[in-house]
DNA sequence: CCTTATACTTACTTACAGGTAAGTAATTGG
DNA sequence: CCAATTACTTACCTGTAAGTAAGTATAAGG
């Protein structure tokens, strides 16, 4: 039909988006083929099984972290930009209704993931805790942050902050996500 | 037929489990009759829709909660105690299975959930706040704690932090937790 | 022009989901 | 002892989920 065929891609977006708003079983092939008005087999032509197309997903997001972050990863820069890049990205994410990261929308589907899935979540997150630890690392030596104790560490803290607070926001409104950043700028010893 | 029926209680304990293990979606009527050897008509007698279930796991979550602060709220006491007791239970229930709490479980299908349900998950979420807030409070005053800025702020980030280190947990196992609880008990100014 | 591959559609299957109506055994209150 | 209530069961319904097999239109390559 198509000889550019923009279906596969439509698939993705269209689902990213659901799954980051009801979880992986919130939504069905039908919330995805209707909109885009194809059949639901042309789901199955490009993602053979849900578990399928729920990997390539959570690939999707891999790669645009890794498109968001090649450059400091390979170069450095100042790291409070890139800090400030996440708190952005986090509330414009938050403000067009994708409350959750795939890890928080993937965590309680956790166990129902088969191994593949599973690898390419646990690799998501290990990169987006590389790159959050090295944006540490750089801005001490830097002399942007101030912090105690192991780099990792704290990004390790950030991240799990950042996530339950999406996760409060969801409940209870914004102020949850700008009361946290404050605390997140406060503990590196940055003006509020 | 049981004049002292338990099976209300046993639905709602295996459910709990179910719910917190595996999100709204993610369990069936099927997964709590069969264990229990019931029909799956037996939970509409006493639950007479999904939705009615699941706002009474979110109370009971909440039931649960009360019990445990009671004390606390109504007499002060130590603070320390309290903080060390969710963490406890935090680990304890990381290790029986239930990675998230019920806020974390009910986040991606918030918006699934009926006008009652969500008010009942709003009022769960603001009497943590509430006690944790508390908590903050009566330790800064009797010295257990040190921290800069308002409680209530403080208590939104620590909650935020707990609730998003048992999701990387889930992924990435129990050093998740201990980290992070190290680093809220740094925070504080208390000895690790 | 013919073959092959791509990108679908139509039509279908199987499995289960939540939910309901009607019946029944046991207990309780009068 | 009878009536009503409680706590279920049996049997069923409707809707929807994921998934599949076979057919079809288009485009590209040889």
């Amino acid at each position: 039909m198509n000889a550019t065929s923009d279906t596969k891609e439509q698939i993705i977006d269209t689902a990213f988006d659901l799954l980051l708003q009801r979880g992986m079983n919130g939504f069905s092939y039908r919330d995805i083929s209707k909109p885009l008005g194809v059949r639901n087999a042309a789901i199955h032509y490009h993602f053979p099984s849900k578990m399928n197309l729920v990997k390539a997903l959570i690939e999707e997001s891999h790669d645009r972290l890794r498109k968001k972050t090649a450059e400091f990863m390979a170069y450095g820069g100042p790291a409070r930009a890139q800090l400030e890049s996440m708190f952005q990205l986090t509330m414009h994410q938050w403000e067009c209704g994708r409350p959750v990261c795939m890890v928080g929308a993937l965590c309680v589907d956790y166990e129902e993931l088969n191994g593949a899935a599973k690898r390419a979540l646990d690799q998501f997150m290990e990169d987006t805790v590389t790159w959050l630890t090295k944006v540490l690392e750089v801005g001490r030596e830097q002399g942007e942050f101030s912090f105690n104790g192991g780099a990792f560490s704290k990004a390790v803290s950030i991240l799990a902050m950042i996530q339950g607070s999406r996760q409060l926001a969801r409940i209870h409104g914004q102020k949850m996500l700008e009361c946290t950043f404050g605390q997140i700028r406060t503990d590196l010893g940055l003006a509020t």
